[in-house]
RNA sequence: GGCCCCAUCGUCUAGGGGCCUAGGACAUCACCCUCUCAAGGUGGAGACACGGGUUCGAAUCCCGUUGGGGCUGCCA
């Protein structure tokens, strides 16, 4: 090693939208980058033509950004630096590195099994094509048959491959395009990277890399790797786009809270030295250690993420927690202009939003909004939470017939709602006074405050649960609130 | 099948020979607070996979077993 300050970088594939153990990963490189005055490269893998598309490009770098991962140099383009990974396998070519293949991989498997029966299937490449002197094919790596590869790595010590057991593997396929291996390796060494931080499921691949690196480079220093835990499922699979929930853009969607959701990523395999939990990304970039990084796979456990969101949610400031929940009350991510993704598609075991908190844009009030808005940081988990938890505020009475029917029929609710009827026209319009006023007409009813209150939150919200309901007609006014309860006096 | 990695409460983890009758967080249960629901407070239950070593002493070191995972593409 040197004494330069390090380089590290992202190395993303655009395939899909950004994911979580992605994240992971460039948050974890960003922590050292920042931690040490290093230098955080981002390189866009795009050398499978077939799969990539520019807008997971763009969408991957919002969401960088989004979570607070910013980088140094780049975004730089493989697609745009094939002339690179060209003269290197011209270089491997000509030092006898690397031979031409016009092998199937039918082929191979064939002559696997035909030499070592069915366990030959899975043997890889059987190097049939080594001596040949084709000019056209595939391009080989040609591995060395005898020797070891160690791996050093930060994270896991340093783990051991015997050469013979790598296929000589392809650098540039048929068509000409050239392999993740190689492209990978060329640019590490062009970009002069110290330190490659990624996900354990490359740790197979990086004797291949070390290989290719020396052939290629056997004067430059290799680089140091640490290959991070994988984060996996309930049933302990590695985290895959198709079966699970893994986009961070679906979570920003949700209304998960971009500290947040840093702060529970960079917790997936890292503990502070403190064991606190709750930290800012400034704190944590300055207590993390790569060295300290677990090694078994980590549970993407989403009640633990929500549970740090609410956290950060009741921390903001009124402004803070306005603007961030202005787009699901007024903008793109109001129930009403689609569906909007509920607790209940995010975390299980929550219920089911029954009703759907949606209202025209036009309703909503900011100052009414801003008065009850503590109320609220103190039950949303999710931004998403928000719109069923004020929409009473701006709508006609939400309904919640199962509520009503229960509440209203018990004993003591007409004469509840007739007392408030009463009363309510000549009392101050305090949350105080409105509660003394519900606390008095209970008495008179022989109700505790509980049971008196039940039948004007559900004729005024709809819903037996709720936001406190004296803060709530304070704001709702007296005007609003008399229609509703006459209107539930009369409609029963 | 082969190669590699891993193994502490349900989950994320602290722990690197005696400080451990194993600590914290999420989840869970109880109680308190309380206008509902939350939030908050207090308390409870809950783990060192198993078997051998090494040692005066092992969750911590070594070996094995078992279990889990990753890789094994002309994907990345």
């Amino acid at each position: 090693m040197t004494d330069q300050p390090p380089r590290l970088r992202f190395a993303p594939s655009p395939t899909g939208y950004f994911h979580v153990g992605g994240a992971r990963t460039a948050l974890f490189n960003w922590f050292i980058a920042r931690k040490t005055g290093g230098t955080f490269v981002l390189r866009i893998e795009d050398t499978d033509t077939e799969r990539n598309r520019d807008e997971w490009t763009q969408g991957i770098q919002d969401a960088m950004r989004w979570v607070g991962v910013d980088w140094d140099e780049g975004p730089y383009f493989q697609s745009e630096r094939t002339h690179l990974y060209a003269a290197a396998v011209q270089q491997l070519l000509d030092a006898k590195r690397a031979y031409f293949c016009t092998c199937t991989a039918d082929d191979s498997r064939a002559r696997n099994i035909t030499a070592h029966g069915k366990q030959g299937e899975g043997r890889g490449y059987d190097g049939f094509c080594r001596g040949r002197g084709l000019t056209t094919g595939a391009v080989r790596f040609r591995t060395p048959d005898e020797g070891i590869t160690t791996v050093i790595d930060l994270i896991r010590g340093e783990p051991q491959f015997e050469n013979s057991l790598i296929e000589d593997f392809v650098i540039r396929r048929t068509a000409g395009g050239f392999m993740f291996l190689l492209a990978n390796v060329v640019d590490d060494i062009d970009m002069r990277i110290s330190h490659v931080v990624r996900a354990e499921e490359h740790l197979p691949n990086t004797p291949k890399a070390v290989l290719l690196w020396q052939a290629l480079s056997p004067d430059v220093a290799l680089p140091v790797f640490a290959h991070l835990p994988v984060i996996v499922n309930e049933q302990r699979k590695k985290l895959s786009k198709r079966r699970d929930k893994v986009a961070v853009e679906d979570f920003r969607t949700q209304g998960i809270l971009a500290p947040a959701m840093a702060n529970y990523l960079a917790l997936l395999g890292w503990t502070p030295p403190d064991e606190v939990e709750i930290k800012t990304l400034a704190q944590m970039t300055a207590e993390f250690r790569l060295e300290g990084v677990h090694k078994a796979s980590a549970m993407f456990d989403i009640a633990k993420l929500c549970a740090f969101n609410g956290e950060y949610i009741r921390a903001m400031t009124i402004d803070e927690f306005t603007d961030a929940a202005r787009p699901y009350l007024t903008g793109p991510l109001n129930p009403i202009n689609g569906p909007l993704p509920t607790a209940a598609g995010l975390a299980e075991g929550q219920e089911p939003v029954t009703l759907p908190g949606a209202f025209p844009p036009d309703a909503f009030n900011e100052t009414v909004f801003r008065a009850i808005a503590p109320h609220v940081q103190d039950r949303a988990r999710l931004l998403s939470d928000v719109p069923a938890l004020v929409d009473f505020l701006y709508v006609v009475t939400p309904r919640d017939e199962a509520a009503w029917a229960k509440t209203m029929d018990a004993p003591g609710s007409s004469a509840m709602l007739d007392g408030f009827l009463n009363e309510a026209p000549s009392v101050e319009w305090t949350s105080d006074a409105l509660k003394s006023l519900v606390e008095r007409i209970g008495v008179a009813n022989e109700l505790k405050l509980g049971k008196a209150q039940a039948p004007i939150r559900v004729a005024v919200s709809g819903r037996t649960v709720g936001l406190p309901l004296f803060e709530s007609l304070e704001v709702l006014g007296r005007n609003e609130t008399m229609q509703r309860v006459l209107a539930a006096r009369q409609t029963g």
